[in-house]
DNA sequence: AAATGTGGCAACCGCCTGCTA
DNA sequence: TTAGCAGGCGGTTGCCACATT
């Protein structure tokens, strides 16, 4: 024979706790410690389930609960951990004390997971939806601007992105010389080397296609292998998401996940993507933390706004991306 | 000022697993 | 051995507050 039912549902209350009833449960726990929730109710004076009870306790009582708003690094363990577990929300609790497995979906579910999806990011694979080798084509098509590559930086290592500075200033010096070598194609060369190595980058591979792209360097005039780095040392060995640099990475990932917030360009929202914006000053908007920050959504949100600011023929139909 | 839309979140529902009588 | 429950868990719902029209 099994055991006898937990609780008799009819006559139950259902619905919002009152706080007398908070009280009663937090008495009766404090006294005789959670668990044997079968009974609790009953012993408690309370006319509710025995799971009702056990959720309450669990979501909202507990005295070691964390309220508020989520941190920063809160916000970047949950993606960081959604990436490798999944829906596991209470494996993903486990690791943030003080917040519940509900609490954490409720988050992933209002605010981190419309995000990526606004930012064309698949939030079950943490994937892009984005195709970046057609972008790659696409944005060598266009009137590259140099000076708004750099807002590139979002999308891209920074090891990678040093390498394509050092490389630009290179070139930038030699630019006439550049033009008239047929085997080298400026900006474009440029472009290709970082979407290579970086947005098309497999975790298994990466090394091999950065001696690639060495071999790469070596063939533009004026730049110096030594110029290449890759920091190997957060990527040797891991199977899984790793972190360079503050920014987690997944095999398959397009995006550092820690740009995941996104505020201006919105490609669900508009048809058409702002022209490119010229603005010097777009880099440190991107990557300034000076600025005394009302909140942490501000602060998320200015991290990385505008960085997706590309020229785009009208023709290209954004809601295929979605 | 009222109606409507939207977002956040507490709580419920139902399935699954392990335990127990 | 096994029927069936407790507890755990993820998905979903519905209410409320706030924003927008």
């Amino acid at each position: 024979m099994g055991r006898t039912p937990c609780c008799d549902k009819n006559g139950l209350k259902k619905g919002p706790w009152t706080p007398e009833e908070d009280q009663k449960l937090i008495q009766y726990i404090q006294i005789h410690g959670p668990g044997n929730w079968r009974n609790l109710p009953k012993n408690a004076g309370l006319q509710r389930c025995g799971k009702s009870c056990r959720l309450r306790w669990t979501n909202y009582l507990r005295p070691d609960i964390r309220r508020g708003r989520f941190s920063f690094e809160e916000e970047e363990t949950i993606i960081q951990l959604h990436s490798v577990l999944g829906n596991k929300w209470s494996a993903i609790a486990a690791r943030l004390p003080g917040r519940t497995d509900n609490e954490i979906k409720n988050y992933w579910n209002t605010n981190i997971r419309k995000r990526l999806l606004r930012m064309g990011i698949d939030p079950v694979t943490h994937s892009s939806r984005l195709d970046f080798l057609d972008l790659s084509s696409l944005l060598s098509s266009t009137h590259l601007n140099l000076s708004s590559l750099l807002g590139l930086q979002a999308l891209v290592n920074p090891e990678i992105f040093k390498l394509a500075n050092s490389l630009l200033l290179s070139n930038t010096e030699n630019q006439e010389l550049l033009l008239q070598n047929q085997n080298s194609q400026g900006p474009e060369l440029l472009l290709q080397i970082l979407l290579q190595n970086q947005l098309l980058h497999n975790q298994s591979t990466i090394f091999q296609q950065n001696n690639q792209l060495h071999n790469q360097v070596s063939e533009i005039p004026n730049c110096t292998p030594q110029n290449v780095s890759c920091s190997s040392q957060s990527m040797q060995g891991n199977a899984g998401p790793y972190l360079m640099n503050g920014q987690i990475f997944q095999e398959n990932m397009m995006l550092p996940l820690q740009n995941y917030s996104y505020s201006a360009s919105d490609a669900s929202e508009n048809s058409t993507i702002q022209s490119l914006n010229n603005n010097n000053n777009q880099n440190s908007q991107n990557f300034s933390f000076e600025t005394p920050l009302s909140s942490i959504e501000e602060e998320k949100e200015s991290y990385c706004s505008n960085f997706m600011k590309f020229e785009i023929p009208e023709s290209l139909d954004f809601d295929d991306f979605l």
